[in-house]
DNA sequence: AGATAAATAAACCAATCGGTATTTTTTGTA
DNA sequence: TACAAAAAATACCGATTGGTTTATTTATCT
C-alpha cells in the first residue's frame, strides 16, 4: 500500500523537471519512462494519462517554487523585512530555478497560453497568490508605520511583481545573473522609498 | 519565378503566429498545411524542413516586431522622446502581441530554452539589439544635457527592458492590461528621475 | 509459507509525426 | 497553341506518438 505512493510521487519528482523544461508536448512518454527507469505500464498504472501525470508534477513545481519563498519570509517579523526577504531570495532566483528546468511560473504560463486552459488557470492562481502575499506586506507594512501610510500597495505589488519576473526570464534566457541583481536592487530602491515622505516615486 | 517567392513569403506570413503560439514541437506540419492552405509537398518545395520554416518564421515574427518599435522611435527626435516613445509603445503592447500569438521574444525565448540553440541565439540577438537601443538613448539624453551626466545607462537600460518583458508576461498570461500600465508608468518615473538631481533613484 | 492483490514489464495498437518520391496541375513563353 | 518548367497535390515511408492489454513478477498480509 505504501509502496505505491512512493513511486508515485517518485514519478511526480523526476518527470517534474523534464516537464518544466521541454513543457507538456516536447516531453514524451519514452522520456519520462527513460527518466523514471519505469515503463509506460508502470507509470499509466498510478496516472490515467499523460495530462493528468503533467498537471501533478507542474502543482509539484510550483508548491516547490512557493515553499522556497515562503521558507525566506517566514522567519522575518516585520512586514519590510519579509519583503526584503522575498527579493533576496530572487536575488540568487537562478541557483534555484536552473537545476528545475528554469522558472515554473514563466515556463507554465508561457507553455500554457491558449494551449491548455487547465495549466493556465493553475499557474494564474500561483502567481496572484504570490502577487497577493507581496501585497499584503505592503498593506501591513503601511499599517505597522513602516512605510507612508498613502501608498497604492495593489499597483506597487503588480509593478514589483512584474520587475522580477522579466529579469529572471532576462536572466535565464541570456544567461547573465545581472539582470536579477540589478532588478531587486530597483524593487528595493523602490521599497526604500515607501519609507520616505514625500514620494518622489509612486 | 516571382510566384514562387510570394507563396513562400505567404507560408512565412500564416505560419509565424502558429510557431509564436504553439511553439516549433507544438506545430505540426497539418497545423502549417492547413494555415496556409497548401500540402505539405507545397511547403517542402519551398523550404528545405521545418526547422528551416521556423527559423525564418521566427525570424519574421522578431522582425515585425522589432520595426513596429522603430517606426514609433525614428518620428521622434530627442532622446528623451524616443525614450517615451518605446514605452507609450508597449502601454498597449498586448494589442500588438495578442493577434500575434503573443509575445515573439517572450516566447521564443522560453521555447527555446536549452533546446532549440539556434532559436535562442536568434532572440537574444533581437534582445540585446533592443536593450542596447534603449541603452544608447539613455547615454544620448545624458549627452544632451537631457539627463543627469552619471547614470549608469547599462543597468537602466537593463532595469527597463525587465520591467516591461515581465509586464508583458503578466498582461498576457493574467489577460489584464494594468500590468503594461503600471509598469510603463514606472518606467517613465524612472526615466523621470534622471532628469533631476541629485538622485532619488539609481 | 502461501494466497491474494498490487505493481511492473513487454508486446501491441491506431494515429500522427516529419519527410520523400511521384504524379498531376499550373504557368510562363515561344 | 504547344511545350517545357515550375509548383503543388497525392500517396506513401519508417519512426514515434500516447495509450492499452496481457502476462508476469513482486509485495503484502494472514
Amino acid at each position: 500500500m505504501k509502496k505505491s505512493a512512493k513511486t508515485r510521487q517518485h514519478i511526480i519528482e523526476t518527470t517534474a523537471p523534464i516537464f518544466n523544461q521541454q513543457g507538456y508536448i516536447g516531453s514524451s512518454l519514452t522520456d519520462l519512462c527513460q527518466a523514471t527507469g519505469l515503463s509506460k505500464g508502470a507509470i499509466y498504472g498510478h496516472f490515467q494519462n499523460k495530462e493528468e501525470l503533467a498537471l501533478e508534477a507542474f502543482n509539484y513545481n510550483l508548491r516547490q517554487l512557493s515553499q522556497a519563498i515562503m521558507k525566506r519570509v517566514d522567519v522575518e517579523n516585520r512586514p519590510s523585512d519579509k519583503l526584503a526577504a522575498i527579493l533576496q531570495f530572487y536575488q540568487d532566483y537562478h541557483h534555484f530555478a536552473i537545476p528545475f528546468g528554469g522558472c515554473p511560473i514563466l515556463n507554465l504560463g508561457i507553455d500554457a497560453q491558449g494551449q491548455h486552459p487547465q495549466f493556465l488557470a493553475r499557474v494564474v492562481e500561483v502567481i496572484k497568490k504570490l502577487e497577493n502575499h507581496i501585497r499584503r506586506l505592503i498593506l501591513e507594512a503601511m499599517q505597522a508605520g513602516e512605510f507612508r501610510p498613502n501608498l497604492d500597495e495593489y499597483k506597487l505589488s503588480r509593478q514589483i511583481f512584474s520587475l522580477l519576473e522579466g529579469a529572471i526570464f532576462m536572466t535565464l534566457s541570456l544567461n547573465n545573473s545581472q539582470y536579477l541583481l540589478d532588478a531587486t536592487e530597483l524593487a528595493q530602491e523602490i521599497l526604500r522609498d515607501c519609507q520616505q515622505s514625500p514620494a518622489p516615486l509612486q
